[in-house]
DNA sequence: TACACCTATGTGTAGAATGCACCTACCGGG
DNA sequence: CCCGGTAGGTGCATTCTACACATAGGTGTA
């Protein structure tokens, strides 16, 4: 049982760090794990919970692959091969590509401002004087 | 008018990045301004809004500091200065300064994470093969 | 045959984070 | 007298994600 949740007052511990992803950035993982490669939903799944730990959750990921299929930006087709179910396999359209690089210019920013955050957790804070 | 919220059939851009912060970012950054200084929500705000560009909205800012409050990782008082309103200072508790070092470490993790976006991004990605 | 388990793909729902719009109140200048 | 800046706050809607659960084909095994 989570100790989180539990609490009758509403605690809810926003203090704390979350197992937590960026926000949307789970869409950008999707797009660049097809980059060079099609691949289906299960396999990016596994990827992403096992050797990038960015999502817990297959659901998750199914409902983000059919968000970005509807806006355009991956394109999917079935895979039946007699082996097992079905497998519906994504590949990356223009719109994606063009997409994907918007994301990394993003999360070079992103990682700059990590760099101002670890500046004043490292070193002392000077206060720009007020004018 | 933003352009993403009146289509008809729902699109939501889920794809493009956001001006997207993590979530709950903001928790980090509110403690570790409060690292060294006591500080009101009002400077507070206009720092992450002007100079680190973290937040948007101050009605965001201010809510979070309660929250923060309310979970015990800052405390405040009133600065009753007879210059303009009243202010509430905030300053980190022991608590709150366990929860930035937390928050320290998770966050390295994140920029270890973005470091592995990229060499996906940039490089090639060889799937690794089933056994 | 029954069952457990893995592959593969989803839906329903709830909680949390955030942005936008809006409100109160104090104070100084034109 | 009204406007704008300072200071703090609420209500609401949207969005993201985790958890639980459903479905279905296939394989091994008791």
């Amino acid at each position: 049982m989570k100790s989180t949740t539990d609490e009758p007052h509403g605690k809810s511990d926003a203090g704390l760090p979350p197992r937590g992803t960026p926000k949307n950035y789970l869409m950008a993982w999707l797009l660049v794990m097809l980059k060079d490669l099609d691949l289906h939903g299960y396999e990016i799944m596994k990827e992403l919970r096992e050797n990038f730990a960015v999502v817990s959750d297959p659901g998750t990921v199914y409902r983000a692959l059919r968000q970005l299929e509807r806006d355009g930006y991956i394109a999917s087709r079935w895979d039946s091969q007699e082996q097992g179910p079905a497998r519906r396999v994504y590949a990356l359209t223009d719109a994606g590509t063009a997409a994907l690089e918007l994301w990394s210019g993003a999360l070079e920013q992103y990682r700059k401002n990590l760099d101002a955050f670890f500046s004043l957790y490292t070193g002392s804070w000077i206060k720009p004087p007020k004018k």
